[in-house]
DNA sequence: TATTAAAGTGAAATCGATTACACACAATAA
DNA sequence: TTATTGTGTGTAATCGATTTCACTTTAATA
């Protein structure tokens, strides 16, 4: 079925059949003569024709760096939800966590293969930024924040800091940190950068020496507090920057004996499904991962559609989710 | 950048450029010209192009109902992994668990849009059937079996069965169950066929007193959970058809007094994350969720490419992962 | 009444690739 | 020698839409 058949059928020509589609001029009587033909066989423009003439593809491709994470699926059921509303489809580009594979996409998806592209971003190296540098496509980052992109991040520095200073207005003064690399601005750096200044503002020196660096297993969770409870005997507080660790954690700090949370207070990043269900239920810091992939879908639906793009940036809030493994919390 | 101006660059035909591609007659001396050119422009074939002509989109298209679930998102990682060594993309259409856009993205994808689809199924109506019934577009049907078409799916059956087994072997007689919805084959009839048979073999007899349907909510197991604790006190054992319900009972059981496993063994199916951090950890069953997802998107690549198809179903193990929640177990 | 603007129309060019076809040339077989 | 085969090449048609252009008809304005 082509538009040539639908117009013979419909006694017009090609063009009217087209113009039926966008809006062109046309008359009421034939309008309404293509829309029967159009009914009875169900015909659809090709997608492919319509964008070799057109230059618009109506794809978005979504680069993310792992389907079955927390944080990543949500955000991209947060994206989904917004484009299924548009005439737009969604291409999902997995990177497996490689960077390089991660440049590959982003090549690819400029070579106008899509109208928009939404970059779940964990890092950027000087090649990404070039990279980035080079694109004619519109781009929205997700994640994590980059001077001069439209981008949608959320509020870890400020979620850090309030997740540590709530140990600390619980009375705790030893507080121990395990987080990822600093390469991760968002996760690794900017939550460290929360933790640090919580305690400086309370007046707590900082100890390298309570501060471990780990992946984002919960197994090396376990291990590294295992060294930290070796380590410093009076440890009372915990940081964790993401939930996995701090639950790895947890089963480190009952094997040594001591009780969550009396001994040691602890608390987590992401609130995961897991938080929930632990024993003691782990207190966690909510973001909104969903909201950002929506905001993030908009922003760059908004760029496309060449219509004035409000807001370059998009902060998102958190919300400090009370469980068990801190004292005075009202539960959750 | 066009065909066209290639082939002026290279001092060649269009026809020798698109040759090149496509492995057709072509001398090694205007290989190499044209090579030398594509590497200086970075020259990419458009897609759409070549799509117009040879009705061959490269997209594959994958319909599923819901991203951020343990299950899905370890699928679609599996189908996604192949996918991105060949040189198809992956459309993403999430039907947010609505059964009228499933339809509606089957019948997009149906015109031509992709080369295949891989559709993670949960329900057939009737509806669902005439519309595969007249696809024309190569499907494969993941997480569900369906008579006459290619599929890849879970033991569901025995699995659960093996998990009631287990239960009976530890001495329980008084076995409840907590399910889905039984148009939900899968997780809902197939779960439950096994659990009936096992209790059958073992010449214990049904209760529908004790059997109590729910969504796939925590919060309805917990409660579904607390009405049959009421109702039924010697209750010794609980089979759950999903995680998320098992571990709302297990807080109902909690809040009850009575203890796992020594007074009510518990055992959940899909293994998901939480499953390992409750208290107890919960016994479940682990299906290969990633690689049902490979072994569909394989068998997709290889009815697309035309090669003669070997497997027409697959159905895949499980594997009992036993934990605190029940006795006698080895600790995973 | 003459002039202009707006609405409506179809033919044909166009987007960027693939491929059928006609043809040229060299090597091999009969 | 004459066929036959295999290689290599460019021209032109084609895929299915959109859109420019030239043109007609009708309505509004001067």
């Amino acid at each position: 079925m082509n538009i040539s058949e639908i117009a013979d059928l419909a006694g017009v020509s090609k063009a009217a059949v087209s113009r039926y589609f966008n809006n062109g001029y046309i008359s009421e009587e034939k309008k309404e003569k293509i829309r029967k033909v159009i009914e009875q066989t169900g015909y659809q423009p090709s997608r492919e024709a319509r964008t070799l003439r057109t230059r618009k593809t109506n794809l978005i491709g979504v680069i993310i760096p792992k389907i079955n994470s927390h944080a990543v699926s949500r955000m991209v059921a947060g994206i989904s939800s917004i484009i299924s509303k548009s005439d737009y489809q969604m291409i999902l580009a997995n990177t497996e966590n490689n960077a390089k594979k991660e440049l590959d996409y982003l090549k690819i998806f400029n070579q106008k293969q899509v109208d928009g592209i939404v970059l779940i971003a964990t890092m950027f190296s000087t090649e990404h930024k070039k990279v980035l540098k080079n694109l004619t496509v519109p781009i929205v980052i997700v994640g994590q924040k980059l001077e001069g992109y439209q981008c949608v991040y959320h509020d870890d520095y400020h979620a850090a800091y309030r997740l540590t200073e709530k140990m600390i207005e619980n009375g705790r003064k030893q507080i121990g940190y395990i987080g990822v690399t600093t390469e991760d601005i968002a996760v690794g750096f900017e939550r460290k950068r929360g933790y640090q200044k919580a305690l400086k503002k309370y007046g707590i020196p900082e100890d390298k020496s309570r501060m471990m660096q780990v992946s984002f297993s919960m197994e090396e969770g376990y291990i590294k507090a295992k060294e930290l409870l070796d380590n410093v005997p009076d440890l009372d507080g915990l940081f964790c920057s993401t939930d996995n660790i701090a639950i790895g954690a947890m089963k480190a700090i009952k094997e040594s004996g001591k009780k969550i949370p009396d001994d040691i207070e602890i608390g987590g990043m992401g609130d995961s499904m897991m938080a929930k269900v632990t024993t003691p239920s782990l207190t966690s810091i909510h973001f909104y991962y969903k909201t950002s992939g929506e905001e993030a879908a908009k922003m760059l639906l908004t760029e496309i559609e060449g219509e004035s793009v409000i807001a370059k940036e998009i902060k998102m809030g958190y919300k400090l989710m009370e469980r068990d493994s801190m004292k005075n919390s009202k539960k959750v």
